[in-house]
DNA sequence: GACTATTTGACGAAAAAGGTCGAATCGTCT
DNA sequence: AGACGATTCGACCTTTTTCGTCAAATAGTC
């Protein structure tokens, strides 16, 4: 039944998920989820290729999941201060204990898990995406203001994360009061300057 | 210089500590303890035989210090009542981390780590001689009363931990409506009966 | 009862981990 | 300077752990 098979599938990465998540990838061992699993552990490498592959799909879950979640919950908000803040916080949140799930997993095998990289970048275009929607959004309601009215949202974003464009959110509307840069880089690397 | 001595082998063991309790005492290794100390894996070995005795230093350090910190805690209060409340309170919080800390531990070993239970068979006595210092004092001061007078506090709780004889706390004293038994269970393995 | 899906124990190869040892380095005292 | 103990560390050996394989056993279905 191709059913059970999934169900079984699912039920190891949930398991291995939360191995992973606690020991790292280094420190989990195959026993270890086969016994959490309740299943032998050669039964576990009948539904996947080794140890790297279940990491991966649990990575790829995890991301999934938390994508889903913020196109939900994003939805319905209508305000683009309102979406920007509920994207910062549901994104710090979720994405970064993923980010740091996967990175402390990284500092074991370094170089390998380029796959974990894709992912990453995937994430990394999609939210330059999603951000560049909404402060699109926002200017074109006039919530927010730039500098250089040139530039377009998406390019915004984009030139942001890699070179600091000095934008700001204008203090006028809403209460933001830091530059989207600084935005930014709380956004995408948890890191804020005062 | 044994000041020098004394304080990396502290060291040691508080990073062994933040070590071992995350990730247990199998999983832990002498590499991860040494990079964390700044040190060759081999130091570790001019100041500690082996794993296990850093494991031992580490339980043994840990459970001084909440030693330490009930009798602080407890030594200036004067109300037998408010006594036993904190050190319920702190035991409970405290305690019970290194229980589970060291049980989560022994899974990994078993049989081994005899000086554990020699180590928590101290604390079990500890324990036993405070509260029953605290419930003579209660009933000196007339704060508890208990069914049958010929016993003695400390054989009272003796007693309680291992036969549950059924004796009170009066209600008309403070605030406690709980049967001392219970509160044994309560305090000694976290069991609430209603 | 044949055929497929699933489970598992035994096993080999490779990696990791515990622990040793001798040489190098550091710090201090004379 | 140099002698001497305290400390550090790299190279190494041995044992244990772990990954991953395979062939046989079991369960389930038509």
């Amino acid at each position: 039944m191709l059913v059970q098979h999934e169900e079984a599938k699912l039920k190891i990465i949930e398991t291995a998920r939360s191995i992973f998540s606690h020991y790292g990838f280094k420190k989990t061992t195959m026993e270890e989820i086969a016994q959490a699993t309740r299943k032998g552990k050669s039964s576990i490498y009948y539904y996947f290729e080794n140890k790297e592959d279940i990491f991966k799909a649990v990575v790829e879950k995890e991301a999934e999941e938390i994508r889903t979640e913020l196109h939900k919950k994003i939805a319905d908000v209508e305000d683009p201060i309102e979406r920007l803040k509920i994207y910062i916080t549901v994104r710090m949140r979720k994405f970064n204990k993923l980010t740091n799930f996967y990175s402390a997993i990284k500092s074991d095998y370094l170089s390998h898990f380029e796959f974990i990289e894709e992912i990453r970048k995937s994430y990394d275009l999609d939210e330059v995406k999603a951000i560049a929607g909404i402060i699109q959004d926002g200017i074109e309601k006039g919530k927010f203001t730039i500098d250089d009215p040139q530039l377009s949202a998406i390019a915004i974003v984009t030139a942001m994360k890699g070179l600091e464009v000095p934008i700001f959110v204008s203090k006028e509307h809403g209460n933001f009061e830091v530059r989207l840069n600084n935005l930014i880089n709380f956004l995408f690397y948890g890191i804020v300057k005062r």
